[in-house]
DNA sequence: AAGTGGTCTAGACCACGTA
DNA sequence: ACGTGGTCTAGACCACTTG
C-alpha cells in the first residue's frame, strides 16, 4: 500500500488514519461509550496494515479520545462514567485526596459576549451566550463559584430545569450533559490561573470575607480539532483545597 | 526471543528495556545532551528486535527523558538547552506569550526540615536543608518570590557564589545547575496551587500592598523513579502574568 | 472456540544529517 | 555513501472476554 493511494495524503499513513477516525468521532459515526470497529476491521476498511491502525489508535488513546479494553474492543471516550466524569476537575484536598462536589445552580440567563470572552470562544463580540452560574460544595461547604458561558446555538432549547434534573437526578456533570443531550464532546481545555480578591459577588457565595484571596481559574474547553466550546471562570476558596498540576 | 530469556522478567519486553535504559540514565552511563546508542545497537545489546527497543524509547521520549533527532540519534534530555531550560516554568503574559525571567538571589542558608517539607521530600524531620530565596524579575519587574529547599547532601559544597556565577554568567537556570554541577536531573514535578495574601516578606519583595492576593505554588521536583529532590514554594503576583495549564 | 487488543519479530523502504 | 530515526508491512503468538 503506497501513500499516494490513500485518501488525504502528504501525511504518514497513521496520521491520515488518525484524521479519518477523528472525523468519524466528530461526525457522530460512533457515540461515546460505544465500541469502534476492531483494528483488523479498520485495517481492511482503510486498506492499511493492522499495525498502522494500531499506531493511529495509540495516539488517540493518548489524547483521551479513545479507550482500549483488552479482549473487548476500543471504545469512544465518555465523560459519563464514574472515573472519567471529573476528569477536568483538578482540585484536591490538602491531603491530596480527590473529592467530588455537589453542584448548586444559582443563575441561568442569556447575555452578550464581551470582547474578551468572544475572543476566547472564537465568536463575534456581542453574540448571544448562555450564562450559567453555580456553586460547587465540597463536603457540604461552598468552595467554587463558577461563571460558565457558551454560544447559545450550541445548547438550543436548554432550560434550567434540564440542568437541575441532569445534575441532581442523574448525578451528572455539566460536561456529561453536553455530551448526552447536545452531542458536544469536551476533549481538552486550557486554564489560566491567577489570584484575586473575593468581591461582593463571590465573597458571600463562598462564605469568605470580602478581599479574601481566591484562586481565579479561567478555562476554555475544546471539542475535536481544538474548537472552543465553553468559557468559564472559577473562583476558588483554597483554604481547604488546592489546584493540582503534574508537570512532565 | 522468549520473555524468559531476558533479564528482569514478568514484564513486557519493552517495559524491561525501558527499565534498563532508565537505569543507564540514572547511573550516569549516558549524560544529558549526549546520544545514547542507536536503536539497532541497543537491540543487539539487549537481544531484542529494533521495534521493541523503539517502543521502549517511544515511551521514554513521551516522558521527556530522551529526545529523538532524525538522522542523528537519540539524546538524553537536558535542561541546559535554549528551549528546554524553562520547561517547568508555566507562567505566561496575559497575552499568552512566554517570557523569561531574570533571577535575583536574596538568600542562601542552611536550615532544618519541618514536618511538612520533610514529608514532601521523603527525609526525616529536622534533617539539614539548603534554603535558597530569590526573586524572579519579568521585564525588569519582580513577579515571583521563591523559597527553595533541598537536602544538603545533594548539593555538597554549594556556595552562593556558584549559584550567582551559574545564573548570571552562564544564563543558566537552577535546574541546569543541578544537572551540570551535581548530576541531579529533574524529570518531573508536582504543583499544588493556592491563593494567599501577600505578607511582610513577600509584599515588599514583589512590590505589592500587604494583603494583596498572590498565587502560592508549592512544587516538589523529582528525579528518576519519582525520587523527590527539591521542594519550593513560589509566591506569584498575577497582575500581569498567569499560570497556564493544558488539560487533556 | 472465536474475536479482541497486546506484544514481538524481521525486513523493507523513506527522510534526514553528515561526511 | 552511510548511519540514524520514521514508517509500514505481514505474520506469529499471548492475554483477556464472551458465547
Amino acid at each position: 500500500m503506497k501513500k499516494a493511494s490513500v485518501t488525504p495524503n502528504f501525511l504518514p499513513l497513521y496520521e491520515q488514519i488518525k484524521l479519518l477516525i477523528t472525523r468519524g468521532l466528530a461526525d457522530g459515526e460512533w457515540h461515546p461509550g460505544e465500541a469502534i470497529p476492531s483494528e483488523m476491521e479498520l485495517a481492511r476498511r482503510y486498506q492499511v496494515s493492522q499495525g498502522t491502525v494500531r499506531k493511529a489508535i495509540d495516539e488517540l488513546v493518548m489524547d483521551n479520545m479513545l479507550v482500549r479494553r483488552q479482549g473487548k474492543g476500543t471504545f469512544v471516550a465518555t465523560l459519563t462514567d464514574e472515573g472519567t466524569n471529573y476528569r477536568f476537575l483538578n482540585l484536591l484536598t490538602l491531603d491530596g485526596e480527590k473529592e467530588y462536589p455537589q453542584s448548586e445552580f444559582i443563575g441561568f440567563q442569556r447575555g452578550k459576549a464581551d470582547t474578551h470572552v468572544a475572543k476566547r470562544l472564537g465568536v463575534l463580540p456581542g453574540s448571544t451566550l448562555v450564562i450559567l452560574r453555580r456553586v460547587l460544595n465540597f463536603s457540604g461547604k461552598p468552595v467554587v463559584y463558577d461563571d460558565i458561558r457558551l454560544p447559545v446555538a450550541l445548547l438550543k432549547g436548554i432550560t434550567s430545569a434540564m440542568i437541575e434534573d441532569h445534575v441532581n437526578a442523574h448525578k451528572g456533570t455539566l460536561y456529561s450533559l453536553y455530551e448526552t443531550r447536545y452531542r458536544i464532546r469536551i476533549v481538552s481545555a486550557q486554564e489560566r490561573i491567577r489570584a484575586t480578591a473575593a468581591d461582593e459577588i463571590s465573597a458571600p457565595l463562598l462564605n469568605v470575607a470580602l478581599g479574601s484571596p481566591l484562586l481565579c481559574v479561567e478555562r476554555v474547553a475544546f471539542t475535536y480539532d481544538k474548537q472552543p466550546v465553553e468559557w468559564r471562570q472559577s473562583y476558588i476558596n483554597t483554604e481547604n483545597y488546592c489546584y493540582f498540576d503534574e508537570l512532565n
